[in-house]
DNA sequence: CGAGACATTGAATTGCCTCAAGATTAGTGG
DNA sequence: CCACTAATCTTGAGGCAATTCAATGTCTCG
């Protein structure tokens, strides 16, 4: 990541982040996770302050504590599109790049634990495990990405709705796509960001969500917190 | 890549893909671009064949020496998105998993140089360069599948259209971005291709091209070919 | 309690799709 | 070389899903 704006609070060595193995620590030996939490820092941003933008310079990486950050391409016109949705113990950063070539914006309050461009880099090249994490989590990303360019290309804004609600679900449940089982959560982003991620207007949104709830495939309360009664169902609904 | 059905043709060692330094074999030195030649082979796939399916194991990664391939995503009911294209020396395969994530398909007659699943990953193991190589391969692919997204999320029909223009311009000659030139090339897809690249129905696509060609954006000569007489131009058009 | 942000709902519009009919092109065999 | 056929592409008419514009409702937090 990159012109890191100045996050909110003082930052201090983030040991959380390496005792629990969490993001791209777990790669790491005992001496490198040392060296690491010399350098590491825990910072934190509030909702909608930006961490990077597009095509600034990359001058840190991060493993994501909390919360949730939004990666987004924006057009000249201002039209925005959320290409990829970051959570607790998410990498964030381009490896093997110069520049960012998107943006990130925090979509709740957020802790990261931070890390310079040139420490991570030189523990690439010293570590293979790490490097070869980093491949495989830029291939799962590669393969979230091509999976959601179809719910962008041929759902339909009921499905889109769908599909996100089902996404999240698989999120706080990983085990889920076997079984069919009721689930509740908190929804991580606005209807706004919604529709950015889901390529609909906010309305759009709205109106599916509310649809959604007059089948009872989803009951809401609070605009944020979601139940679902069974999730089976709704994964036929996501098409 | 895996699951490759019969080629049509006798295979037989490809000496060409190697020669080149083409895909991934830049990455090898010569002792590994001979172990290379004696495992990989080159097979031809017709127009529309299946070169491997979703979710089927993977036995081989391949170049590509000829002819465009398409990566597509596939719905219960139907409803299909390619999801990426692989033209001349892209490398083709998931590495670092044991199934597809998606089909490909031949959108031309198509030239690969083929190796064995087992070959390029001992390779990988042993050279750091190739893996690297591969990574830079996989983040470039990630960076422009995030890029379609805004394309699908955010524009209209007009414009996707003349994003997949730009897109080929690009391809055919590289360096397209700085300038404002003229260029002629032959579109690498059917209609009904490109309706699956761009989240639309093939009759749009048709009066989408139509429209450009009124606008004299784009000149069409045998539906294939088509020349830009200025891609600044186009350019402003994608969005 | 009031203000501001966020969300829902309604009405009208529009952009894309579907269905249907031709036109063009490419491929095949006489 | 031409006629014939099948595939691909274009164009038109009508319908529908999603957007836009506008108003109302709800929640949050001083």
């Amino acid at each position: 990541m990159s012109n890191i704006h100045p996050p909110e609070e003082e930052p201090r060595a983030c040991r959380n982040c390496n005792v629990r193995h969490a993001g791209i620590c777990g790669a790491l030996d005992v001496a490198q996770l040392q060296t690491l939490a010399r350098h590491t820092r825990a910072t934190r941003y509030k909702v909608g302050s930006e961490l990077f933008g597009d095509e600034t310079d990359i001058t840190s990486y991060a493993n994501v504590v909390s919360g949730v950050i939004k990666l987004m391409k924006v057009l000249e016109d201002g039209r925005q599109q959320v290409v990829g949705l970051k959570f607790a113990n998410d990498f964030i950063g381009r490896v093997h790049a110069t520049s960012n070539t998107l943006s990130a914006e925090a979509a709740s309050d957020v802790e990261l634990c931070q890390m310079p461009r040139a420490i991570l880099e030189a523990m690439l090249d010293d570590n293979r495990p790490l490097e070869r994490r980093l491949m495989v989590e830029a291939l799962r990303e590669l393969d979230e990405a091509r999976e959601w360019m179809v719910t962008l290309g041929r759902k339909s804004a009921a499905e889109r709705v769908a599909s996100f609600l089902y996404l999240i679900a698989l999120h706080v449940r990983p085990g889920l796509a076997q079984v069919s089982t009721e689930i509740e959560y908190d929804l991580p982003l606005t209807r706004s960001d919604m529709a950015d991620f889901l390529g609909l207007s906010i309305e759009t949104v709205s109106r599916q969500l509310t649809e959604l709830r007059r089948m009872e495939i989803v009951v809401i309360r609070n605009k944020r917190h979601v139940t679902i009664p069974d999730t089976e169902r709704l994964r036929q609904r996501a098409g």
